[in-house]
RNA sequence: GACCCCGUAGCUCAGAUGGAUAGAGCAGCGGACUUCUAAUCCGCAGGUCGCAGGUUCGAAUCCUGCCGGGGUCGCCA
């Protein structure tokens, strides 16, 4: 059982019936009122902050009214001791069978530790990826791909029904270019010499089998046609291609969307749902028709003074307001996406998130401000930015430059360091925080990669097991009778320390889950290891707080059962993480 | 000029939605291998949490103003 949030509960429910009987008042912020870990460990298991964020509604003194609710806690015969501490804080040391009926219950969840059901089913969106299918992935798109599955996964793990979803940008300048490229190769397929590919367009020998399957499927029939219908053709299908190409990029990182969402297919002739959102929108008089003022700095060249049609993002929370048509009467990208997630909301999910790099910073406040507009404010926008990496080998940038073709891709530096350092490393900072990416650093096989740290302790804890079958034939340690097992020969302090570690692996997830942060889980995962490798070492200088001890049968048993649980928790955390728990390495 | 992110040990970074004496890793110094995997561990040293105010029992965390670094800035996506 989870110490922290059950003794929430149950201080919770000592300071509500003491507002019943009088003792304090009634209506109190229960809600407010949290048992965590206290920093220092000399403070005892558990610490809450109840005394002092009820005090100010209770007109009494912190410590007054910590010794009514430490009277209370003292009855609690989980608790071993209980003692006022600093301005109020409440610190209880549990009773000495606490740790281990955790580990206990640690092992009965199985596979399913650290599941909650903090989202009570609840749907939630994550939009991750959305790469322009114009090319293949490049090194850039890999750390919000990682970011994006690591919170979906998370999200499920805690409850949440959840659905991964990529927005394809298959309308626009962008496609147009995409299939003049894609002529470009299906003229060469056919055996024109077409020299240089042509500025502006896409020059990546990716397009070649674009070439040629257009040739092979439609022979010498689309140079015949008028340009119209010819690119009307090679666009369908370079973009089809293009999205093979990258769905097969992302399943080298094990990444699978749920959906796949055209942007096209909002702008249908027979039913514009662009048309119908700006509608909707202008109902509730959220659009006109107006100037914008110049952007202050350097104006843009060919700034051009015009009414345009404008969405009226300032009532919710923008800095300007923001056009929705084009001066060619088309629909700007932002109107779009406006219909786009007005569909998100109609098909259910009034909970979205979306991962997109920092260069679109810019568009988060126009993003759910629009979201606030169109679902009338029932409809909630998390946007996650995820600030650029930077490659480094021998220490040194890797210079990159997107002109020339020349940039490192996702598939690349997978196949060069691994799915696993790759994921592990992408998600070991947080998400605002820059990130360095240096190839020695993670292909190295030391305690100095986190990576291989954390996989190392799993396999390391798999080893014992492995050792167990040999040195205690007949102990089974893959079938641990939890019944049968005497869980209070785990009293070493090492031991003890494992198990309290273990004890918060189901509050990180949901920390993180809540705050959208799976950096958190990582570092988490980092710290238990940490322990399992110290409390390990121990075992050299004193023999006897080795896991295996082949005299103590129902002491070795104890342990092996610690070491099941860790297990449990180092595989269910890198299962999160997307990252594979090796058993030998 | 406006907006967003960042500023914590020499370096790279955590810091749980406001808690107690601010933590890791690297680099530096000193230790532990006839091993349940030394692919690891232990110890020492290292700080004006960018600066200045404010909010309160209490601030690295929230507010305001500066300083420094990065990103973005009608119709691109």
């Amino acid at each position: 059982m989870n110490p922290y949030s059950e003794f929430t509960t149950r201080v919770r429910r000592i300071v509500i019936d003491l507002g019943r009987e009088a003792v304090l008042p009634t209506d109190l912020p229960v809600e407010r009122v949290v048992v965590e870990p206290p920093r220092q460990a000399d403070h005892g298991d558990l610490a809450t902050n109840a005394a002092m964020v009820l005090a100010g509604a209770a007109k009494m003194k912190p410590r007054d009214l910590a010794a009514r609710v430490v009277e209370r806690l003292e009855k609690d015969p989980d608790i071993a001791e209980v003692e006022i501490a600093g301005p109020g804080f409440i610190n209880i040391r549990l009773a000495k069978a606490w740790w281990p009926e955790t580990l206990k219950s640690i092992l009965e969840a199985g596979d399913r530790v650290g599941r909650s059901e903090l989202g009570a089913g609840m749907p939630v969106n994550v939009e991750y990826v959305s790469a322009n299918p114009t090319g293949p992935l490049h090194v850039g798109h890999c750390r919000g791909a990682v970011f994006g599955d690591a919170l979906a996964n998370l999200l499920e793990h805690t409850g949440y029904r959840v659905t991964r979803e990529y927005y394809i940008n298959d309308a626009g300048a962008q496609i147009d270019t995409l299939a003049k490229s894609a002529y470009h190769r299906y003229l060469e397929a056919r055996g024109e010499d077409i020299g240089d590919i042509p500025d502006g367009l896409y020059p990546g020998e990716y397009l070649i089998p674009v070439g040629k399957s257009l040739d092979q499927e439609f022979g010498e029939s689309l140079i015949k046609m008028d340009e119209k219908d010819r690119l009307a053709i090679i666009r369908e299908k370079a973009v089809a291609m293009m999205m093979a190409m990258i769905r097969d990029d992302l399943e080298a990182l094990d990444i699978r969307h749920d959906v796949f969402f055209s942007e096209k297919s909002l702008a249908d002739p027979d039913n514009d749902r662009i048309a119908t959102a700006i509608e909707a929108l202008r109902e509730q008089g959220a659009v006109y028709t107006g100037k914008l003022p110049p952007p202050k700095g350097q104006l843009p060249d060919d700034w051009e003074d015009r009414e345009q049609t404008l969405f009226r993002s300032t009532d919710f929370g923008d800095d300007v307001d923001r056009a929705l048509l084009k001066s060619d009467g088309s629909y700007t990208y932002f109107a779009s996406d406006i219909a786009y997630h007005l569909d998100k909301y109609q098909r259910g999910f009034a909970n979205q998130v979306l991962v997109v790099g920092a260069d679109h910073g810019g568009y988060v406040k126009r993003m759910t401000a629009a979201v606030n507009a169109i679902t009338g404010g029932k409809g909630a926008l998390d946007i996650k930015l995820c600030q650029l990496v930077r490659l480094l080998r021998d220490g040194q940038p890797v210079k990159m430059s997107k002109r020339a073709g020349d940039f490192v891709s996702l598939r690349d530096v997978v196949e060069e360091v691994g799915k696993d350092p790759v994921r592990f490393m992408m998600l070991y900072r947080k998400n605002e925080a820059p990130l360095d990416f240096d190839f020695a650093k993670v292909k190295e096989q030391s305690k100095d990669n986190p990576v291989f740290y954390v996989q190392y302790a799993h396999a390391r804890a798999h080893s014992v097991l492995r050792n167990a079958k040999l040195t205690i034939p007949d102990l089974d340690p893959s079938s641990l009778d939890l019944s049968e097992t005497d869980f209070s020969f785990l009293n070493d302090e090492g031991e003890i320390e494992l198990i309290k570690l273990m004890a918060q692996y189901a509050r990180t997830v949901e920390g993180a889950a809540l705050a959208h942060e799976p950096h958190r889980l990582a570092f988490y995962l980092y710290e238990l290891s940490s322990a399992f490798h110290s409390h390990w070492n121990k075992g050299k200088e004193s023999p006897q707080l080795r896991f295996i001890n082949p005299d103590k049968r129902a002491l070795s048993k104890a342990r092996l059962g610690l070491i099941h649980g860790l297990i449990l928790v180092l595989a269910s955390g890198l299962d999160i993480l997307g990252v594979d728990a090796v058993r030998e390495m």
